[in-house]
DNA sequence: CTGAAAGCGCTTACAG
DNA sequence: CTGAAAGCGCTTACAG
């Protein structure tokens, strides 16, 4: 109707003008081979002649054919309600797409628990019929073994969370680590003069190997380096995760320090030390840590967390599935790594915030 | 294939089942008309009772309809080129989804002239077809009158920028200016003390109607109210947008205020006043500004301008573009307001910042 | 007021 | 190796 007779050319004008019928130019499209050379040759001579875009539309709505889609990530525990906003960020995509038959399985696995992650992937992996996969890749050995089962067959996966690098992921949605680490020290270089001591807090059950923890605390300490700033840092590692244990912790290290003015807490686990200084009373410590979670907004909210960082999970999820759809439908190439921003909330600007 | 017979149920069904046939199933659908009522009701009691969801390839594909928006917002001047932001976000929404058959007119008008967004808004209403509008409604009254017709037209259109209530648009995408100063005000506590001066510098040519600066600063002042918060605060407001009238500006109240400890501009002229700063020395004043442009980024990078708000322009604009698209294809409502999320930008994060 | 047919631009068997 | 036909789930004239 309002066409103009501008609809773009399709298999049947390529057809046309190289003398075959559609069917043999639809081969030439996907590759299906039985075609011999000088006919292929032809046809896709016309192709580029005529810029030949396919119609996705029709495309989808002629090959019965579901895409599958797979996603790998940790379930949410006690411990930490995190896992549910990259959870909602599978499911926003799922909604989006699934218009165009699209399919999403998710897989969740346990953080404290290697073998549940590979039980999963191999329950995955049995699955005949493989799309595409998005994993967060939290046991590094386990995830390379999966991921490259899925090179040789062929299937594209993507990370969220934290990268693998070198594994031939078709992308990478998430936070630098360094950098964050790094763009906090900034932060807190306004917040704090040159001789308040501040103290860095890793809370987690296995501090040692827990990569996001370290490299964030790398980052942050560089910073301090490469600008000669000589103030001083105390890092406390916590590797009971439970209240009492964090209490014991700040105790101890708050008596050996008592003029400690602001504290960094490395990930999300920041409720715990908001908890305690609510209870014992916050003088004028700043305190800053990770994450846009139900728990820390309270306390950000009561001004006992002062500043949080989040680098938008539901949308490193969200981004994920939606470049593996895009990958498989348009063929299309991604931009290999997309670091997430690293936002700033805080009181003042939580009500419109979104993950 | 993969398909296990799950294909949804579709009018063929829908017809089956009401005794009918698909063209009529189809009229009823679209409410065309030129059914009889009870044959209507029956089809309608099916549709429920399947719960029946069209399939939104096989329409666009049938169709052969074109989708026609139409976006009017300021054209890029010498003076600012923040609105090229925004325009990326259509084209970046204009990319998306003219593989389903929409396509986008972008008109601009010229922002210090007002019978220029008349004029533009004239010629998209002579178009024969307009499925929807997207505008940046900088002249108040004339961006009523234009949406006045647009409503009698039943042609939908979203605000993004500024809003203006009560005029039934889908949509707003947009900060939401008052609360965005107040926001910045709880930043600059923790970044002043409490008999620190700070000085608020509103640079617009007609600043006495420049809504968009008067409610920021009416919540940065509301915030120190609310607070009882006794700290100084002036406020400069300079109509001459040149460099030479902001330096006499800020020659003249730095004289007259020597100790000020934070200034806040409340646009994106933020640019100016660190230009002034480089050429002058910045001391120990801080700077914070709006708006992540190329201009404010490099300042950001000297570390003249401290900090950046930011309210993503690009993304504003690209929701709008897509909000339109899916009521007109899915008839889905969409939340009324949008308010976006006011960023924090400084040197230390920009990195990975996107508008 | 209603139905039957053609067609949107592709893909998928099937036949040769 | 290639073609002709049927069909994906809709919409659009057209005929009655």
């Amino acid at each position: 109707m309002s066409n103009n007779g501008k609809r773009s050319v399709g298999v049947k004008e390529i057809a046309r003008r190289a003398n075959v019928s559609i069917g043999t130019v639809d081969r030439v499209l996907h590759n299906r081979g039985g075609v011999s050379e000088k006919t292929k040759e032809k046809i896709i001579a016309v192709i580029k002649e005529l810029n030949y875009q396919p119609n996705i539309l029709a495309r989808r709505l002629a090959s019965g054919r579901t895409i599958h889609l797979f996603t790998l990530i940790p379930a949410v525990s006690d411990e930490t309600d995190y896992w549910d906003v990259p959870l909602q960020g599978i499911i926003q995509a799922e909604n989006e797409i699934k218009l165009y038959d699209v399919k999403v399985s998710k897989f969740f696995f346990d953080m404290n628990d290697r073998k549940s992650f590979v039980e999963r992937y191999q329950q995955i992996l049995q699955e005949e019929q493989i799309d595409g996969v998005l994993l967060a890749p939290a046991f590094i050995e386990e995830a390379i073994a999966f991921t490259n089962v899925c090179q040789q067959r062929n299937i594209p996966f993507v990370f969220i969370n934290s990268d693998i690098p070198n594994q031939k992921s078709l992308c990478y949605f998430g936070p630098d680590l360094f950098y964050s680490g790094y763009s906090v020290a900034h932060l807190v270089r306004y917040l704090t003069s040159e001789n308040d001591k501040i103290l860095v807090m890793n809370i987690s059950k296995d501090v040692a190997s827990d990569h996001h923890i370290l490299r964030k605390e790398e980052g942050f300490r560089k910073y301090f380096i490469e600008k000669q700033i000589s103030q001083t840092i105390i890092t406390k590692n916590l590797t009971q995760t439970d209240y009492d244990s964090v209490k014991a912790g700040l105790d101890e290290v708050l008596q050996q320090y008592p003029d400690i003015r602001l504290v960094f807490v490395t990930n999300s686990r920041v409720s715990l030390v908001a908890q305690y200084f609510e209870s014992k009373g916050k003088g004028n410590i700043l305190l800053v840590g990770y994450d846009f979670i139900t728990r820390n907004i309270e306390y950000l909210n009561k001004e006992i967390i002062d500043f949080l960082i989040c680098e938008k999970p539901q949308e490193q999820a969200y981004r994920g599935v939606k470049a593996l759809y895009h990958y498989i439908m348009f063929e299309e190439n991604i931009e290999k790594d997309f670091y997430m921003p690293i936002d700033i909330i805080h009181k003042g600007n939580q009500k419109f915030y979104r993950n």
